[in-house]
DNA sequence: CCTGCTACCTGATGGC
DNA sequence: TGCCATCAGGTAGCAG
């Protein structure tokens, strides 16, 4: 269920746990985890490699290896957990899929639905789900002019356009719908018709709100040693998201909830009109 | 090329 | 209580 807010935070609290560690081996506990990947192939690429760096590129993790790089994507329910050596094996019952084995302590990825997944890749943008990235919604990259241009080049809802990994990449569904509440803008409004001063608050939203998803996420940071632990940052922040009729926090008219593209978008349609 | 639909999975929830 | 349908923060693969 990540976005970009949620992975980031992974990120950043990732890197001083496995920067320069040398992955002694690993283990596939659920092949599902990996495929069309193989324990085999893995083990032969993973086995005696140095991690060099925590990345991410949209909504995907990457391990920067000494030797190519692992890219993990958590779709809606992966996380990671950290395991201390001096704690012992982890504990029976914990759903594990695939586990990175270091000196100190074991990293594991834990998705029992299994939609999400880890390859190993020889450099990122061998993953065609990453080459074809769009620009980080994080990144400096990520101007108005450039949303601008976005918009125009392919005339969509803008609720379609904002979650399209491969125009602007890292907004999720539900930053989609916050980002247009507090832009005041319709799901539905075609994104080549918005005024320069509706382009200015989008672009303003979509920042606005993933930087605050992102200070949530950090406050407090993720635990990878509590199995427990999940992503903090939407709870605390959701203004339009999973609130069908409630009210909306800005004029009191009842937030709806509406299809698009096959998922949920929630919307006033009194302060967000075409 | 583009767009839209479905498959991929499992668990939680709510109505009957 | 049990059963069934529906829903879930995402992408990849395919048809048209």
């Amino acid at each position: 269920m990540p976005e970009a807010p949620e992975v980031e935070a992974v990120v950043r609290t990732l890197r001083p746990l496995v920067q320069g560690k040398q992955i002694h081996r690993i283990r596939v506990i659920h092949e599902v985890a990996v495929r069309p990947q193989s324990s085999a192939f893995l083990n032969r690429r993973l086995a005696g490699a140095h991690i060099l760096d925590a990345g991410r590129r949209g909504k995907y993790l990457l391990l920067m290896l000494d030797r190519g790089c692992v890219a993990i994507h958590f779709k809606f329910d992966g996380q990671l957990l950290w395991f201390d050596k001096a704690a012992g094996a982890p504990p029976r019952g914990v759903h594990l899929d695939f586990t990175f084995e270091m000196e100190d302590g074991t990293l594991a990825f834990v998705d029992q639905r299994h939609l999400g997944h880890v390859q190993w890749l020889c450099k990122p943008d061998d993953s065609p789900g990453i080459k074809a990235l769009g620009v980080d919604a994080f990144s400096k990259l990520f101007t108005l002019p450039r949303l601008v241009e976005i918009c125009r080049s392919r005339p969509r809802p803008l609720k379609i356009l904002l979650v399209d990994q491969t125009r602007i990449a890292g907004i999720g569904n539900i930053y989609a719908s916050e980002s247009l509440w507090l832009a005041r803008l319709s799901p539905w409004k075609r994104s080549d018709l918005l005024s320069p001063a509706e382009f200015k608050r989008l672009h303003k939203a979509v920042v606005s709100v993933l930087a605050r998803a992102l200070e949530c996420c950090l406050h407090p940071p993720p635990d990878f040693r509590n199995p427990q632990w999940w992503f903090n940052g939407v709870e605390k922040m959701l203004r339009v998201y999973d609130r069908e009729v409630k009210s909306c926090r800005r004029c009191g008219s009842k937030i709806r909830r509406v299809e698009q593209g096959g998922r949920s978008t929630y919307f006033c349609a009194n302060c967000q009109r075409q």
